[in-house]
DNA sequence: AAGGCAGTGTAAAGTTTATGTAAAGGCTCT
DNA sequence: AGAGCCTTTACATAAACTTTACACTGCCTT
């Protein structure tokens, strides 16, 4: 997967450098805003998976940025501030911030923070796309017995090939980059010269076209790989 | 909607009846647990929306309960606390908890963060079900599946032409720098006698034009190219 | 108004990179 | 040791990207 990207607004440009460091080494991409107006231009910019936000600011306070976001901002929101009193953490929390937390405080801990907010937006996702037993495009994945049938016909695939065709079949009709699929199934990061996956594709593609005319996996160059629905949505080439 | 469940983790039998009164008069529906095996238990009940879970407990304490659950629990977790620390919050949110609160807290801090977690639940699940298509001009910009459409036929563009129409449709009515192009997409400086942008911009031009009669993409010589709403925003001269 | 120049359009050639797949190698379990 | 599976190697192929080359356009200079 691409690098997450962060977007700080804080006019104090010594911790924005800091931190701008410190999650650069955590395999973040970082952008600083310095001021609430600024910020608030770079925060309509949906490429950013987090935004932190400082309360104290020139020309727009952290609260009025989040009041002018409203409630149902699709980016989550960490509040950083000096003042770390209760009545301030609940108003920030109240206008639509994800997480609070008061300056000074340790670069792990705001880590932490940061990567449970992902984690939890992460795991809402992948349960949202999950079925646990399904059947698009003559292709039925039964997981409670990990068998694979297409047209009917019983198709003999090995483990890694089940959960490959698996989170393909999950994300159906959606691009499935190769680094996602070596990232969720083979618990690793792809690395430059790796063909594993390209074999398996190759694999489920010559197992499944056994008992079908039509390939059901599209490959996309440079991105990844579709699993058809087969409906023309418009993905078939020829029509 | 029903009232959303949540279930409390605590051996402290004061402190849930409070806390269940409390939650109760928010709208919320609660479960107590006295210690960790008999929480655990509970935990895997999908119907629950959020639990709030005690470190100090009889039997398994909340870490032990996390570490149970695994980080990739479906149910959002808040941990409760006396103790306060930097390194045991650190650990808690590592562990997979969603947020962290030290005892003792106030009602409504509490309710705060509960809200706070389950509206980013929310917003995630809606947007996740809503399309990220853009359409602008009679192009449609399909993110999840990486198709372009015109006039609703099928556009065959490479994955750079792709990120390039996409920067233009993000940007449209505006000038977009062939340096900004080169930056952001081709991740290199433009150099002197780079034809590159120009080939890709003269390809996506072309590939539209044959499903659509006007040219979407004006040259602004000498300062880049704009992608037209097709609203007569002024930027057409001749129409 | 003519000429020159730099920026642009685009066909075509050249180069690089990604992918498909057979075959060989290696690991693990029995 | 054998079977089964995954990974690596190797080569062919296809697709994408860049460079080259030349025509054209708009703008400035003279």
């Amino acid at each position: 997967m691409t690098k997450q990207k962060i977007l700080i607004i804080d006019d104090d440009k010594e911790l924005t450098e800091l931190l701008t460091e410190y999650l650069s080494y955590e395999g973040f991409e970082l952008e600083a805003c310095h001021d609430g107006v600024a910020g608030l231009a770079r925060a309509y910019d949906a490429s950013f998976s987090l935004i932190l936000l400082d309360v104290m600011m020139p020309k727009l306070n952290g609260f009025e940025v989040l009041k002018a976001l409203g409630g149902q901002h699709s980016i989550p929101i960490l509040m950083l501030t000096a003042k770390g009193d209760n009545d301030d953490r609940v108003r920030g929390l109240e206008l639509g911030a994800d997480d609070y937390l008061a300056k000074p405080f340790q670069h792990r801990e705001l880590l932490a923070r940061i990567n449970a907010i992902l984690r939890r937006i992460k795991i809402v996702k992948t349960n949202e796309n999950s079925i646990d037993n399904q059947q698009i495009n003559a292709v039925i994945l039964d997981h409670a017995t990990r068998q694979v049938f297409c047209h009917q016909q019983r198709v003999e695939l090995t483990g890694t090939e089940f959960q490959i065709l698996d989170l393909l079949m999950n994300n159906a009709s959606q691009i499935v980059s190769k680094n996602l699929i070596s990232e969720q199934i083979l618990k690793r990061k792809l690395s430059a010269f790796d063909r594993s996956i390209d074999m398996h594709i190759s694999n489920i593609r010559r197992k499944l076209l056994e008992f079908s005319p039509s390939d059901k996996l599209k490959t996309i160059r440079g991105a990844g790989y579709i699993f058809l629905t087969g409906e023309t949505d418009g993905l078939n080439d020829n029509d």
